[in-house]
DNA sequence: GGCCTTTCTTAACCTAGATTAATGCACAAG
DNA sequence: CTTGTGCATTAATCTAGGTTAAGAAAGGCC
């Protein structure tokens, strides 16, 4: 467990590694993400200050999920197969219930609910990235998300 | 820890109930699902023989899903709130995969990608639901899944 | 400053899947 | 046996979002 420090565009993990760890933002933001077959990027999550983020998937095998700072940050890297503790456990829990709504999310909202549902989670991440990262957290092309914005602001 | 029996269409948990248990399937077959404001279903996923069923959302309040037998099954009961070990932290993980490869799926793959996903987790449930829950739980319409289907048995 | 690359937006078109509606089935209830 | 009632399929139409393309804005970088 050591605090690192990573420029914006460092790639912490690489989708394939065969190893994984878990990655405690102190300062500045992350992103993970895939990268399918077609080469379409999906991002899966962003960490902002505070957030742990990891890739479940190294527990069967190759990770799934690239790990990149969108900004210089701060982070503590955590090893994995340390001894959990009961707290971590939770942490497990409430993590399984994001992605439980995020799945039902995915399968059931239009556009514009995702949208809302993001600014909802990331409050202060839509100035700080991309409008094509959001897209691709969203599902949709940056060009709808043009679409969904100005629907959204013509609607006030 | 307790087993119990139950008939097809009996509802062990509801939507905005305030504990949860989990569900060990010995024989039979469950499913969870939830509705949302506009009172459509969707089916999150489904649990065979051997398979454990839960809701993680009750960590965090309410819980959003229902649980549902299909067929009538013999199931454990297991409490809430018991102490965890580390097979079922590792459990936990496990699940996260699943469901960070579910949410990427819904992401990113068509319809008939998603179905050929549904065959290869789920290779002996097709026979045993109807067809709409599978529609559900692909997150399209019945009459969309029926199209998909003679679109492979076509392209053969 | 100017230049190049990347990002964002707008608009015209296209397609996967939704909606609606009609038909045919199965099976449960009388 | 007949009469539902719910389920699956097919077809016609509609729409959210994808694709393509082109111009506008915004950074790096020399």
């Amino acid at each position: 467990m050591k605090k690192i420090e990573v420029k914006k565009g460092q790639i912490l993990q690489r989708k394939g590694d065969l190893s994984s760890r878990k990655y405690s933002v102190e300062k500045g933001l992350l992103r993970s993400y895939t990268i399918d077959e077609k080469g379409k990027e999906h991002l899966f999550m962003f960490a902002p200050e505070g957030w742990i983020i990891a890739d479940a998937s190294s527990v069967n095998g190759p990770t799934d999920l690239f790990i990149e700072a969108l900004e210089n940050s701060i982070i503590l890297v955590l090893d994995e197969g340390v001894q959990f503790t009961e707290s971590d456990t939770i942490r497990l829990i409430k993590r399984i219930a994001v992605l439980q709504k995020r799945a039902i999310m995915l399968m059931s909202a239009s556009a514009i609910e995702r949208y809302d549902d993001f600014l909802k989670t990331y409050p202060d991440i839509v100035q700080r990235v991309p409008q094509k990262m959001i897209a691709s957290y969203l599902g949709i092309t940056p060009e709808a998300l043009s679409k969904v914005k100005s629907a959204k602001t013509k609607g006030l």
